[in-house]
DNA sequence: GAAAAAAAATAACGCCGTTATGCCATACTG
DNA sequence: CAGTATGGCATAACGGCGTTATTTTTTTTC
Protein backbone atom coordinates (compact mmCIF):
# COMPACT_ATOMS: atom_id res chain seq x y z
CA UNK A 1 0.00 0.00 0.00
CA UNK A 2 1.61 3.13 -1.19
CA UNK A 3 0.98 6.67 0.30
CA UNK A 4 0.37 10.04 -0.23
CA UNK A 5 2.69 11.20 -2.38
CA UNK A 6 3.77 14.74 -1.87
CA UNK A 7 1.81 16.88 -4.31
CA UNK A 8 5.14 18.20 -6.61
CA UNK A 9 3.78 21.87 -5.60
CA UNK A 10 5.65 22.50 -2.82
CA UNK A 11 9.29 21.03 -3.81
CA UNK A 12 9.39 23.20 -6.74
CA UNK A 13 7.85 26.28 -4.50
CA UNK A 14 10.22 25.85 -2.02
CA UNK A 15 13.45 25.62 -4.31
CA UNK A 16 11.92 28.42 -6.10
CA UNK A 17 11.44 30.92 -2.98
CA UNK A 18 14.62 29.92 -1.74
CA UNK A 19 16.67 30.74 -5.09
CA UNK A 20 14.65 33.72 -5.06
CA UNK A 21 15.50 34.80 -1.41
CA UNK A 22 19.07 33.62 -2.18
CA UNK A 23 19.39 36.08 -4.67
CA UNK A 24 17.14 38.87 -3.49
CA UNK A 25 18.80 39.00 -0.27
CA UNK A 26 21.97 36.66 0.00
CA UNK A 27 22.42 34.19 2.31
CA UNK A 28 21.66 35.26 5.43
CA UNK A 29 18.02 35.21 4.06
CA UNK A 30 18.28 31.44 3.84
CA UNK A 31 16.48 29.74 6.48
CA UNK A 32 14.32 27.00 7.23
CA UNK A 33 11.52 29.13 8.79
CA UNK A 34 11.59 31.91 6.36
CA UNK A 35 11.38 29.74 3.33
CA UNK A 36 8.29 27.70 4.86
CA UNK A 37 7.07 31.07 5.62
CA UNK A 38 7.23 32.49 2.61
CA UNK A 39 5.54 29.18 0.98
CA UNK A 40 2.90 29.22 3.43
CA UNK A 41 3.96 26.10 4.87
CA UNK A 42 5.80 24.42 7.98
CA UNK A 43 9.54 24.04 8.56
CA UNK A 44 8.92 20.09 7.84
CA UNK A 45 8.11 20.48 4.40
CA UNK A 46 11.79 21.33 4.47
CA UNK A 47 12.94 18.27 5.84
CA UNK A 48 10.66 15.98 3.95
CA UNK A 49 11.55 17.66 0.65
CA UNK A 50 15.07 17.85 1.16
CA UNK A 51 16.12 16.21 4.65
CA UNK A 52 17.20 19.34 6.16
CA UNK A 53 18.58 22.99 4.49
CA UNK A 54 21.54 21.20 3.58
CA UNK A 55 19.30 19.31 1.27
CA UNK A 56 18.30 22.64 -0.19
CA UNK A 57 21.45 24.26 -0.37
CA UNK A 58 22.62 21.23 -2.27
CA UNK A 59 19.82 22.12 -4.73
CA UNK A 60 20.94 25.48 -4.78
CA UNK A 61 24.19 24.19 -5.70
CA UNK A 62 22.85 22.03 -8.52
CA UNK A 63 20.90 24.86 -10.05
CA UNK A 64 24.48 27.48 -10.02
CA UNK A 65 25.97 24.46 -12.13
CA UNK A 66 23.28 24.60 -14.58
CA UNK A 67 23.21 28.17 -15.40
CA UNK A 68 27.12 28.20 -15.52
CA UNK A 69 26.89 25.27 -17.83
CA UNK A 70 24.41 26.98 -19.76
CA UNK A 71 26.49 30.01 -20.50
CA UNK A 72 29.73 27.79 -21.27
CA UNK A 73 27.37 25.78 -24.01
CA UNK A 74 26.81 29.29 -25.86
CA UNK A 75 30.83 29.75 -25.96
CA UNK A 76 30.49 28.66 -29.72
CA UNK A 77 33.97 26.76 -30.87
CA UNK A 78 35.29 29.45 -33.03
CA UNK A 79 38.93 29.01 -35.94
CA UNK A 80 40.53 31.07 -33.20
CA UNK A 81 40.70 28.38 -29.68
CA UNK A 82 42.35 31.12 -27.73
CA UNK A 83 39.48 33.40 -28.27
CA UNK A 84 37.07 30.51 -27.83
CA UNK A 85 39.08 29.88 -24.14
CA UNK A 86 39.20 33.89 -22.93
CA UNK A 87 35.56 33.99 -23.52
CA UNK A 88 35.23 30.98 -21.23
CA UNK A 89 37.03 33.04 -18.94
CA UNK A 90 34.33 36.10 -19.26
CA UNK A 91 31.31 33.83 -19.21
CA UNK A 92 32.51 32.06 -15.64
CA UNK A 93 32.83 36.02 -14.59
CA UNK A 94 29.66 37.17 -16.62
CA UNK A 95 27.68 34.14 -14.30
CA UNK A 96 29.33 34.89 -11.01
CA UNK A 97 28.62 38.32 -11.66
CA UNK A 98 24.70 37.52 -12.48
CA UNK A 99 24.66 35.03 -9.72
CA UNK A 100 27.05 36.42 -6.96
CA UNK A 101 25.35 34.77 -4.14
CA UNK A 102 24.64 31.81 -5.54
CA UNK A 103 28.00 32.01 -6.82
CA UNK A 104 29.11 32.01 -2.89
CA UNK A 105 26.97 29.08 -1.78
CA UNK A 106 28.46 27.01 -4.56
CA UNK A 107 32.53 27.87 -3.59
CA UNK A 108 31.85 27.73 0.18
CA UNK A 109 32.47 32.05 0.11
CA UNK A 110 29.38 31.87 1.91
CA UNK A 111 28.01 32.83 5.55
CA UNK A 112 25.64 29.41 5.42
CA UNK A 113 25.08 29.22 8.88
CA UNK A 114 26.61 25.64 9.78
CA UNK A 115 25.60 23.53 7.17
CA UNK A 116 28.90 22.61 4.56
CA UNK A 117 28.50 20.62 0.96
CA UNK A 118 29.55 17.12 1.16
CA UNK A 119 32.59 16.27 -1.08
CA UNK A 120 30.58 14.71 -3.78
CA UNK A 121 28.71 18.48 -3.94
CA UNK A 122 32.00 19.72 -4.24
CA UNK A 123 33.45 17.77 -7.01
CA UNK A 124 29.79 17.91 -8.53
CA UNK A 125 30.35 20.82 -10.73
CA UNK A 126 34.24 20.08 -12.36
CA UNK A 127 32.00 18.28 -15.13
CA UNK A 128 31.18 21.58 -16.32
CA UNK A 129 35.09 21.56 -17.22
CA UNK A 130 35.46 19.47 -19.67
CA UNK A 131 34.24 21.96 -22.23
CA UNK A 132 37.06 24.15 -20.97
CA UNK A 133 39.27 20.73 -21.13
CA UNK A 134 38.40 20.44 -24.78
CA UNK A 135 38.68 24.25 -25.66
CA UNK A 136 42.32 23.70 -24.23
CA UNK A 137 42.94 20.47 -26.18
CA UNK A 138 42.28 22.78 -29.16
CA UNK A 139 44.94 25.50 -27.88
CA UNK A 140 47.23 23.27 -27.65
CA UNK A 141 46.80 21.41 -31.23
CA UNK A 142 46.82 24.62 -32.93
CA UNK A 143 50.17 25.58 -31.60
CA UNK A 144 48.87 28.62 -29.52
CA UNK A 145 49.43 26.48 -25.88
CA UNK A 146 52.94 25.29 -25.42
CA UNK A 147 51.74 22.58 -22.21
CA UNK A 148 50.87 19.35 -23.51
CA UNK A 149 48.48 18.79 -20.07
CA UNK A 150 45.03 20.15 -21.19
CA UNK A 151 43.51 19.53 -18.02
CA UNK A 152 46.01 20.81 -16.27
CA UNK A 153 45.77 24.18 -18.16
CA UNK A 154 42.22 24.25 -17.59
CA UNK A 155 42.60 23.93 -13.83
CA UNK A 156 45.00 26.98 -13.99
CA UNK A 157 42.53 29.10 -16.19
CA UNK A 158 39.94 28.20 -13.43
CA UNK A 159 41.82 28.56 -10.33
CA UNK A 160 42.99 32.00 -11.40
CA UNK A 161 39.65 33.64 -12.84
CA UNK A 162 37.97 32.20 -9.45
CA UNK A 163 40.41 34.22 -7.40
CA UNK A 164 39.54 37.28 -9.45
CA UNK A 165 36.05 36.72 -9.05
CA UNK A 166 35.76 36.13 -5.33
CA UNK A 167 37.90 38.95 -4.35
CA UNK A 168 35.75 40.70 -6.86
CA UNK A 169 32.65 39.74 -5.05
CA UNK A 170 34.10 40.06 -1.74
CA UNK A 171 34.84 44.31 -2.77
CA UNK A 172 38.86 43.39 -2.42
CA UNK A 173 39.11 44.73 -5.73
CA UNK A 174 39.55 48.84 -5.71
CA UNK A 175 40.84 51.29 -7.79
CA UNK A 176 43.05 51.89 -9.58
CA UNK A 177 43.29 47.91 -9.86
CA UNK A 178 39.84 47.61 -9.98
CA UNK A 179 38.64 44.04 -11.32
CA UNK A 180 37.69 45.08 -14.57
CA UNK A 181 41.20 46.31 -15.09
CA UNK A 182 43.31 42.81 -13.28
CA UNK A 183 40.52 40.58 -14.88
CA UNK A 184 41.33 42.17 -18.82
CA UNK A 185 45.40 41.79 -17.74
CA UNK A 186 45.13 38.60 -16.11
CA UNK A 187 43.16 37.31 -19.65
CA UNK A 188 46.00 38.30 -21.71
CA UNK A 189 48.88 37.01 -18.83
CA UNK A 190 47.10 33.48 -19.01
CA UNK A 191 47.41 32.96 -22.50
CA UNK A 192 50.31 33.94 -22.99
CA UNK A 193 51.65 32.22 -19.29
CA UNK A 194 50.66 28.76 -20.79
CA UNK A 195 52.29 29.52 -24.45
CA UNK A 196 50.41 31.95 -26.55
CA UNK A 197 52.45 34.48 -28.30
CA UNK A 198 51.68 38.41 -26.95
CA UNK A 199 50.82 39.47 -30.01
CA UNK A 200 48.20 36.61 -30.85
CA UNK A 201 47.10 36.66 -27.25
CA UNK A 202 46.23 40.42 -27.52
CA UNK A 203 44.24 40.00 -30.17
CA UNK A 204 42.34 36.77 -29.02
CA UNK A 205 41.75 38.27 -25.89
CA UNK A 206 40.37 41.61 -27.79
CA UNK A 207 38.11 39.59 -30.28
CA UNK A 208 36.66 37.56 -27.45
CA UNK A 209 35.54 40.79 -25.75
CA UNK A 210 32.88 41.67 -28.10
CA UNK A 211 31.59 37.52 -28.37
CA UNK A 212 30.64 38.55 -24.49
CA UNK A 213 27.74 40.49 -25.47
CA UNK A 214 26.52 38.55 -28.68
CA UNK A 215 26.97 35.25 -27.23
CA UNK A 216 26.94 34.99 -23.36
CA UNK A 217 24.79 37.71 -22.05
CA UNK A 218 21.65 36.90 -24.22
CA UNK A 219 21.88 33.14 -22.86
CA UNK A 220 18.37 32.94 -20.93
CA UNK A 221 18.91 31.58 -17.06
CA UNK A 222 18.55 28.16 -18.25
CA UNK A 223 14.89 26.81 -17.64
CA UNK A 224 14.51 25.62 -13.89
CA UNK A 225 16.21 22.24 -14.17
CA UNK A 226 13.42 19.86 -12.36
CA UNK A 227 16.55 17.13 -11.31
CA UNK A 228 15.83 13.44 -10.71
CA UNK A 229 14.54 14.49 -7.02
CA UNK A 230 17.39 13.12 -4.88
CA UNK A 231 15.02 13.49 -2.10
CA UNK A 232 16.07 12.08 0.93
CA UNK A 233 19.49 11.85 0.54
CA UNK A 234 20.27 13.85 4.16
CA UNK A 235 23.65 14.52 4.42
CA UNK A 236 26.04 14.49 7.22
CA UNK B 1 36.27 60.59 38.54
CA UNK B 2 37.67 57.94 36.04
CA UNK B 3 36.08 54.60 36.67
CA UNK B 4 36.72 50.92 36.67
CA UNK B 5 39.15 50.04 33.71
CA UNK B 6 38.67 46.94 32.20
CA UNK B 7 41.57 44.14 33.59
CA UNK B 8 43.66 44.03 30.04
CA UNK B 9 43.74 39.92 31.14
CA UNK B 10 40.25 39.52 29.85
CA UNK B 11 40.41 41.23 26.60
CA UNK B 12 43.62 39.11 25.78
CA UNK B 13 41.92 35.83 26.81
CA UNK B 14 39.45 36.23 25.30
CA UNK B 15 41.27 36.62 21.61
CA UNK B 16 43.80 33.83 22.53
CA UNK B 17 40.45 31.72 23.05
CA UNK B 18 38.62 32.74 20.24
CA UNK B 19 41.88 32.46 17.95
CA UNK B 20 42.23 28.65 19.81
CA UNK B 21 38.79 27.44 18.68
CA UNK B 22 39.16 28.73 15.46
CA UNK B 23 42.45 27.10 14.67
CA UNK B 24 41.19 23.78 16.33
CA UNK B 25 37.60 24.02 15.72
CA UNK B 26 36.48 25.87 12.48
CA UNK B 27 34.52 29.24 12.52
CA UNK B 28 31.64 26.93 13.78
CA UNK B 29 33.05 27.14 17.11
CA UNK B 30 33.45 30.79 16.82
CA UNK B 31 30.40 31.89 19.19
CA UNK B 32 29.94 34.50 21.74
CA UNK B 33 28.70 32.00 24.23
CA UNK B 34 31.59 29.26 24.02
CA UNK B 35 34.02 31.67 23.84
CA UNK B 36 32.41 33.69 27.26
CA UNK B 37 32.23 29.94 29.04
CA UNK B 38 35.53 28.59 28.02
CA UNK B 39 36.85 32.31 29.76
CA UNK B 40 35.05 31.87 32.33
CA UNK B 41 32.99 34.93 31.93
CA UNK B 42 29.55 35.89 30.79
CA UNK B 43 28.97 36.77 26.74
CA UNK B 44 29.10 40.45 28.19
CA UNK B 45 33.02 40.40 28.33
CA UNK B 46 32.34 40.21 24.43
CA UNK B 47 30.45 43.41 24.15
CA UNK B 48 32.29 45.75 26.42
CA UNK B 49 35.59 44.36 24.93
CA UNK B 50 34.90 44.31 21.45
CA UNK B 51 31.33 45.68 20.70
CA UNK B 52 30.18 42.23 19.61
CA UNK B 53 31.24 39.32 18.30
CA UNK B 54 32.05 41.53 14.41
CA UNK B 55 34.76 43.24 16.52
CA UNK B 56 36.36 40.02 18.04
CA UNK B 57 35.78 38.40 14.32
CA UNK B 58 37.67 41.47 13.49
CA UNK B 59 40.60 41.38 15.70
CA UNK B 60 40.92 37.72 14.13
CA UNK B 61 41.45 38.93 10.52
CA UNK B 62 43.94 41.76 11.85
CA UNK B 63 45.72 38.83 13.42
CA UNK B 64 45.50 36.99 10.46
CA UNK B 65 47.18 39.82 8.39
CA UNK B 66 49.65 40.20 10.72
CA UNK B 67 51.05 36.80 10.71
CA UNK B 68 50.93 37.06 6.89
CA UNK B 69 52.79 39.98 6.85
CA UNK B 70 55.59 37.98 9.26
CA UNK B 71 55.54 35.48 6.39
CA UNK B 72 56.22 37.87 3.96
CA UNK B 73 59.14 39.90 6.02
CA UNK B 74 61.29 36.67 5.78
CA UNK B 75 61.45 37.04 1.90
CA UNK B 76 65.08 38.44 1.61
CA UNK B 77 65.24 39.72 -1.64
CA UNK B 78 67.83 38.38 -3.72
CA UNK B 79 69.57 39.18 -6.81
CA UNK B 80 66.61 37.08 -8.69
CA UNK B 81 63.35 38.78 -8.16
CA UNK B 82 61.64 36.60 -10.11
CA UNK B 83 62.78 33.76 -7.78
CA UNK B 84 61.92 36.38 -4.95
CA UNK B 85 58.00 36.53 -6.40
CA UNK B 86 57.79 33.16 -6.09
CA UNK B 87 58.84 32.82 -3.06
CA UNK B 88 56.29 35.15 -1.98
CA UNK B 89 53.55 33.06 -3.72
CA UNK B 90 54.83 30.34 -1.92
CA UNK B 91 54.59 31.96 1.31
CA UNK B 92 51.25 33.29 0.80
CA UNK B 93 49.98 29.41 0.35
CA UNK B 94 51.97 28.49 3.42
CA UNK B 95 50.47 30.63 5.36
CA UNK B 96 47.05 30.03 4.27
CA UNK B 97 47.79 26.16 4.81
CA UNK B 98 48.99 26.77 8.41
CA UNK B 99 46.17 28.95 9.54
CA UNK B 100 43.48 27.58 7.35
CA UNK B 101 39.80 28.85 9.13
CA UNK B 102 41.67 32.17 9.69
CA UNK B 103 42.98 32.34 5.84
CA UNK B 104 38.62 31.63 5.25
CA UNK B 105 37.74 34.05 8.04
CA UNK B 106 40.32 36.80 6.34
CA UNK B 107 38.76 36.76 3.32
CA UNK B 108 34.90 35.85 3.75
CA UNK B 109 35.37 32.12 2.84
CA UNK B 110 33.88 31.40 6.24
CA UNK B 111 30.83 30.38 7.70
CA UNK B 112 30.08 33.13 10.05
CA UNK B 113 27.06 33.42 11.35
CA UNK B 114 26.00 36.18 10.19
CA UNK B 115 28.49 39.20 11.19
CA UNK B 116 30.91 40.52 7.98
CA UNK B 117 33.66 42.42 7.76
CA UNK B 118 33.41 46.15 7.05
CA UNK B 119 34.70 47.79 3.67
CA UNK B 120 37.52 48.81 5.74
CA UNK B 121 38.34 45.71 7.31
CA UNK B 122 38.79 44.04 4.04
CA UNK B 123 40.85 46.99 2.68
CA UNK B 124 43.22 46.50 6.01
CA UNK B 125 45.22 43.58 4.51
CA UNK B 126 45.79 45.38 1.19
CA UNK B 127 49.37 47.05 2.60
CA UNK B 128 50.63 43.70 2.83
CA UNK B 129 50.74 44.26 -1.12
CA UNK B 130 52.63 46.87 -0.97
CA UNK B 131 56.24 44.18 -0.58
CA UNK B 132 54.80 42.17 -3.40
CA UNK B 133 54.12 45.27 -5.41
CA UNK B 134 58.44 46.16 -4.61
CA UNK B 135 59.85 43.26 -5.66
CA UNK B 136 57.29 43.43 -8.61
CA UNK B 137 59.22 46.59 -9.19
CA UNK B 138 62.52 44.61 -9.12
CA UNK B 139 61.13 42.40 -11.59
CA UNK B 140 60.30 44.83 -13.92
CA UNK B 141 64.00 47.19 -13.50
CA UNK B 142 65.39 43.79 -13.93
CA UNK B 143 63.76 43.38 -17.40
CA UNK B 144 61.88 40.49 -16.39
CA UNK B 145 58.30 41.49 -16.24
CA UNK B 146 57.20 43.24 -19.28
CA UNK B 147 54.75 45.35 -17.83
CA UNK B 148 54.73 48.72 -16.45
CA UNK B 149 52.41 48.83 -13.96
CA UNK B 150 54.09 46.95 -10.63
CA UNK B 151 50.74 47.23 -8.61
CA UNK B 152 48.74 45.21 -11.75
CA UNK B 153 51.08 42.64 -11.86
CA UNK B 154 50.92 42.37 -7.74
CA UNK B 155 46.60 42.16 -7.92
CA UNK B 156 47.42 39.82 -10.82
CA UNK B 157 49.85 37.30 -8.81
CA UNK B 158 47.19 37.41 -5.47
CA UNK B 159 44.48 36.98 -7.34
CA UNK B 160 45.23 33.80 -8.92
CA UNK B 161 47.23 32.31 -6.41
CA UNK B 162 44.01 33.31 -3.77
CA UNK B 163 42.00 31.23 -6.05
CA UNK B 164 44.02 27.97 -5.96
CA UNK B 165 44.43 28.65 -2.51
CA UNK B 166 40.66 29.38 -1.91
CA UNK B 167 39.95 26.02 -4.14
CA UNK B 168 42.47 23.62 -2.55
CA UNK B 169 41.15 24.94 1.03
CA UNK B 170 37.65 23.73 0.23
CA UNK B 171 38.78 20.33 -1.12
CA UNK B 172 38.23 20.88 -4.63
CA UNK B 173 41.39 20.60 -5.91
CA UNK B 174 41.87 16.65 -6.32
CA UNK B 175 43.64 14.29 -8.64
CA UNK B 176 45.42 14.14 -10.67
CA UNK B 177 44.74 17.57 -10.69
CA UNK B 178 45.87 18.28 -7.06
CA UNK B 179 46.94 21.40 -5.93
CA UNK B 180 50.71 20.91 -5.15
CA UNK B 181 50.20 20.13 -9.60
CA UNK B 182 48.52 23.31 -10.44
CA UNK B 183 50.50 25.70 -8.10
CA UNK B 184 54.06 24.71 -9.33
CA UNK B 185 52.77 24.84 -12.84
CA UNK B 186 50.51 27.90 -11.95
CA UNK B 187 53.72 30.08 -10.21
CA UNK B 188 55.34 29.24 -13.61
CA UNK B 189 52.89 30.33 -16.18
CA UNK B 190 52.28 33.45 -13.82
CA UNK B 191 55.65 34.67 -14.17
CA UNK B 192 55.95 33.80 -18.46
CA UNK B 193 52.34 35.59 -18.31
CA UNK B 194 53.87 39.04 -17.45
CA UNK B 195 56.89 38.49 -19.01
CA UNK B 196 59.65 36.23 -18.45
CA UNK B 197 60.92 33.99 -20.40
CA UNK B 198 60.27 30.00 -19.91
CA UNK B 199 64.27 29.35 -18.98
CA UNK B 200 64.33 31.82 -16.84
CA UNK B 201 60.83 31.56 -15.34
CA UNK B 202 61.49 27.90 -15.22
CA UNK B 203 64.92 28.10 -13.33
CA UNK B 204 63.37 30.96 -10.76
CA UNK B 205 60.48 29.13 -9.66
CA UNK B 206 62.43 25.77 -9.17
CA UNK B 207 65.17 27.66 -6.82
CA UNK B 208 62.30 29.59 -4.86
CA UNK B 209 61.21 26.12 -3.32
CA UNK B 210 64.30 25.42 -1.56
CA UNK B 211 63.76 29.21 0.15
CA UNK B 212 60.74 28.21 1.49
CA UNK B 213 62.12 25.24 3.90
CA UNK B 214 64.79 28.07 4.62
CA UNK B 215 63.50 31.31 4.78
CA UNK B 216 59.55 31.11 5.30
CA UNK B 217 58.59 28.02 7.15
CA UNK B 218 60.97 28.28 10.08
CA UNK B 219 59.48 31.83 10.98
CA UNK B 220 57.81 31.52 14.12
CA UNK B 221 53.98 32.34 14.30
CA UNK B 222 54.79 35.88 15.22
CA UNK B 223 54.13 37.49 18.67
CA UNK B 224 50.58 38.46 19.49
CA UNK B 225 50.06 41.07 18.22
CA UNK B 226 48.96 43.44 21.00
CA UNK B 227 46.89 45.92 19.06
CA UNK B 228 46.19 49.87 20.29
CA UNK B 229 42.80 48.31 21.80
CA UNK B 230 40.33 50.35 19.41
CA UNK B 231 37.49 48.90 22.01
CA UNK B 232 34.31 49.68 21.55
CA UNK B 233 34.01 50.90 18.08
CA UNK B 234 31.20 48.03 16.76
CA UNK B 235 30.47 47.05 12.87
CA UNK B 236 27.15 47.78 11.76
C1' DG C 1 35.27 56.93 52.99
C1' DA C 2 31.85 58.22 49.51
C1' DA C 3 30.31 58.64 45.00
C1' DA C 4 30.53 58.05 40.12
C1' DA C 5 31.16 55.23 36.35
C1' DA C 6 32.48 51.48 33.67
C1' DA C 7 32.92 46.43 33.57
C1' DA C 8 30.74 42.26 34.10
C1' DA C 9 26.76 38.98 35.61
C1' DT C 10 22.04 37.66 35.01
C1' DA C 11 18.32 36.85 32.46
C1' DA C 12 15.47 37.68 28.78
C1' DC C 13 14.08 38.32 23.57
C1' DG C 14 13.80 36.72 19.05
C1' DC C 15 16.11 34.28 15.82
C1' DC C 16 18.03 29.69 14.03
C1' DG C 17 18.13 24.23 12.68
C1' DT C 18 16.19 20.26 14.08
C1' DT C 19 12.93 16.81 15.82
C1' DA C 20 9.02 14.14 18.34
C1' DT C 21 4.29 13.80 17.94
C1' DG C 22 0.03 13.38 15.80
C1' DC C 23 -3.40 14.31 12.15
C1' DC C 24 -5.07 13.21 7.74
C1' DA C 25 -5.24 12.78 2.84
C1' DT C 26 -4.13 9.46 -0.23
C1' DA C 27 -3.31 5.19 -2.72
C1' DC C 28 -3.18 0.62 -2.51
C1' DT C 29 -5.74 -3.89 -1.12
C1' DG C 30 -9.62 -6.85 -0.83
C1' DC D 1 -16.49 0.44 -2.94
C1' DA D 2 -14.64 0.19 1.70
C1' DG D 3 -10.77 -0.31 4.66
C1' DT D 4 -6.32 0.58 6.01
C1' DA D 5 -1.63 1.72 6.14
C1' DT D 6 1.59 5.06 4.94
C1' DG D 7 4.15 9.11 4.21
C1' DG D 8 3.52 14.37 3.89
C1' DC D 9 2.87 18.08 6.76
C1' DA D 10 1.29 21.08 10.94
C1' DT D 11 2.18 21.82 15.72
C1' DA D 12 5.06 22.53 19.29
C1' DA D 13 9.07 21.83 21.64
C1' DC D 14 14.46 21.71 22.51
C1' DG D 15 18.88 23.63 22.54
C1' DG D 16 21.86 27.06 20.57
C1' DC D 17 22.84 31.49 18.60
C1' DG D 18 23.71 37.07 18.83
C1' DT D 19 22.19 40.69 21.23
C1' DT D 20 20.39 43.71 24.94
C1' DA D 21 18.03 45.63 29.27
C1' DT D 22 18.82 45.44 33.96
C1' DT D 23 21.33 44.83 37.94
C1' DT D 24 25.43 44.01 40.58
C1' DT D 25 30.25 44.54 41.35
C1' DT D 26 34.57 46.75 41.23
C1' DT D 27 37.70 50.45 40.57
C1' DT D 28 39.01 55.20 40.49
C1' DT D 29 38.85 59.74 42.00
C1' DC D 30 37.51 63.41 45.05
Amino acid sequence: MRPRRSKPKTRAALVDIAARLLADEGPEALSARRIASEAGSSTMAVYTNFGGMSGLVREMVYEGFARMENYFSHVTPTEDPVADMALFGRAYRHNALTNPHLYAVMFGGASLGGFSLSAEDRQYGRFTLSTVVECATRCIEAGRFRTGDAELVAHQLWTAIHGLVTLELGDYLIEPCDADRVFEAQLTSLMIGVGDTLEAATGSVASSEARLATEIEPAEPAPPTERPANDHDRTA
